[in-house]
DNA sequence: CATGAATGAGTATTCATTCAT
DNA sequence: TATGAATGAATACTCATTCAT
């Protein structure tokens, strides 16, 4: 890999910087961090084990990080932008907007599937930060949030969707979502990611009701159905 | 229960117990310790500001819990007993089943708005007492999920709500309350309670689709509509 | 000691405090931390160590001092409390004014004779805590050296101490003392304290000047003799 | 002093050493390590900020002196040794012996208010070094004082001076200076320099007694007078 | 020669728990 | 029964020193 070369710069004197050494150096930091954080809680976490686990010294972690808390806050933000990325790349494999709900569903319990180490995380972070304004899930949420509301605002336009409120579809299936991902987390998932995704998307698609029972409700509920 | 029944030895000599003062003590103690454990984490409250706030010396507190941690466990399980009580008798006063779900839903979300304390001891014990198998919340949820399923396999069979497994209903309701619920918690809720309950059980019941594009969609989500 | 007798009230509920206990360990604590810290320097001595002097543990020097450093100041403050006791003792056997210099320089010296641990202490204060305005040391001088300022205005009103500004003449003093003082600490002391203590003082009263050169020298240094 | 030489290798190859240099480096080394420990203290004072102040590598100092503590001990010896260059060129410009001792006095506290660094040094010198059996101030002292006992002796010998031991005279002087010198630095001085050192010659050239007393005291006090 | 990345020994303080009173 | 004095295990972070480059 070219960006891992060292090019020699002829005069440099002493021991040359190596920059992309760091850069590898920080990942595998945050990787050992966040299993360990995850595996054994924040505060019972002795920073000498992140040592251990990449046989460094415990004073090289401080090099990278100037804290432990830092270290920790950095492992979880770390695991929000893969989770972002993870489920951006979901959704570009679909093209139906509808499909695409799915898609990010199940990319988004799969993450957190493949990773509990960042469930983990996120309740840690909340426990031990509390004073931090915003939790660094909710962060990366809202900075994600507008393109899925854009995407029901044009569903509604195209009157392939209920004229609800964008943010309600959104708040409810985003709940949802971080609703089951935790429940999953917390008493085992038991049935297939997939099909999770896609009764819970099922249900806020079509809703719960016969069409019998609908009608008997009528407005109440069926706002504008055009 | 048997655990906590006092069994009454018949004649007792000499000053005679009071049992209700010990209860009260009992709840004064969980009282202040919900809300300083709340404030202040689990590892950051002393014990000894649990009793300074009572007025007591920190031995008394041993002599109504065990340890540190049991104190803490026994103020989560209060919470989330008064949980239920809240949501049970929010139904109570509503007959229309569907209603009902209304109902719990802003109960339940109304509960830990005005006590958000609740909410943060569910982060904290899960923080601390990673090894428990299943948090005391989940415990509380599984003991009380079975009538909620009876009454959509009731409303089911009377034809007013789709065929749908019922445990995929409560499943998804469960899991949107859930995830609205800390979303509130962290983020700061901007809408009423009764309005929040609202828009979700009405995605929920009615779904998001139009007539159109539900049709267009045909079998793929709508299961055996009958 | 009636003082130190446990007078039982009669309900007091718990285990009572006893006031006399406490001021007596207070006085052990700092017996052995000032040993201590001169012994092996103030950084060197781990609180165990004087933990384990005293039998006691670590936990219980913090019950009685907040800190290392303020366990240290008090061992400090108390040393010079016990050396102005020294000095003012030996001042109270002794009539003449001029005797009592002696008295109180042979007591000055000493008392860090008797107690070198004071005098390395001194040092370390200064090491450690360079910020606090004024050493422990020049603040009991200052609150001391009034009496005597009194004492050479006295002498100098009765015509035995030539006309020189008292100020100058308790400074020479108490600065001759402090360096023999330290000087001794150092680098050991060879002649006996009470010939130390004369010698000083001996030089200071009559001067080193023969007549001869008195006379020479006139006015230059020998202002209004009277 | 042998062990500084740098013996010259008659024939070095290749770039010359250039040893006028490492001798140059050194003193600013050392320059900014006086500054530094007296600023912060030794234990607080981290190698890397001396590195920092020079702008070299931290390394770089372990190449002029192993070790930390070896540094500090250098940096204060040269300070001794300035002080001593100090004193001797100021005694060099004054005829009389007796008007050199208030040279030397004024050349001394001039030297320690222009350099409080050096007062600090001393101090830390101990508190830091509690082994070492003499502090480096009373080395050089030591080495010192031999001059002025001879100048004393004859001043004695030509009249000028009552026959008091050198050493006494010495001793009280010495310590006068020593303490003197430490007060103005804890306390911060009030008296314009020259005037102090006057002040203290005066004082133990002519006594403070006045001829009345003088006499009144007679032998007690005023030895052999010649 | 010079550098600075790496190291790991060293330490004050807190607080859950015990138990004498 | 209630108390609070005593305890000591447990823990993040710094910085002198080394040595690969």
């Amino acid at each position: 890999m070219p960006t891992e070369a060292k090019e020699k710069r002829p005069a440099a004197r002493g021991r040359p910087r190596d920059p992309s050494l760091a850069a590898r150096r920080r990942h595998e930091i945050l990787d050992a961090a966040a299993k360990l954080f995850a595996q054994r809680g924040f505060a019972a976490t002795d920073l000498q084990v992140v040592a251990d686990e990449l046989s460094v010294g415990k004073g090289t972690l401080y090099r990278y990080f100037p804290s432990k808390g830092r270290l920790f806050l950095a492992a979880v933000d770390r695991g929000m932008r893969r989770l972002r990325e993870c489920v951006d790349a979901a959704c570009e494999t679909v093209g139906d907007p509808l499909e695409q709900i799915v898609a990010a569903m199940g990319a988004y319990l799969g993450f957190f599937d493949a990773h509990p180490e960042f469930a983990e995380l996120l309740i840690q972070e909340r426990a031990v930060f509390r004073d931090r304004k915003k939790p660094t899930y909710f962060e990366h949420r809202e900075a994600n949030i507008g393109r899925w509301r854009s995407l029901f605002a044009g569903l509604i336009a195209e009157g392939r969707i209920r004229d609800v409120p964008p943010e309600q579809i959104t708040n409810v299936l985003s709940n949802a979502g971080y609703g089951t991902m935790f429940t999953n987390f917390f008493t085992g998932r038991r049935r297939p990611l997939q099909a999770q995704a896609r009764e819970i998307v099922d249900v806020v698609l079509h809703g719960i009701l016969t069409p019998a029972e609908r009608v008997r409700r009528g407005a109440s509920g069926g706002r504008k159905s055009r």
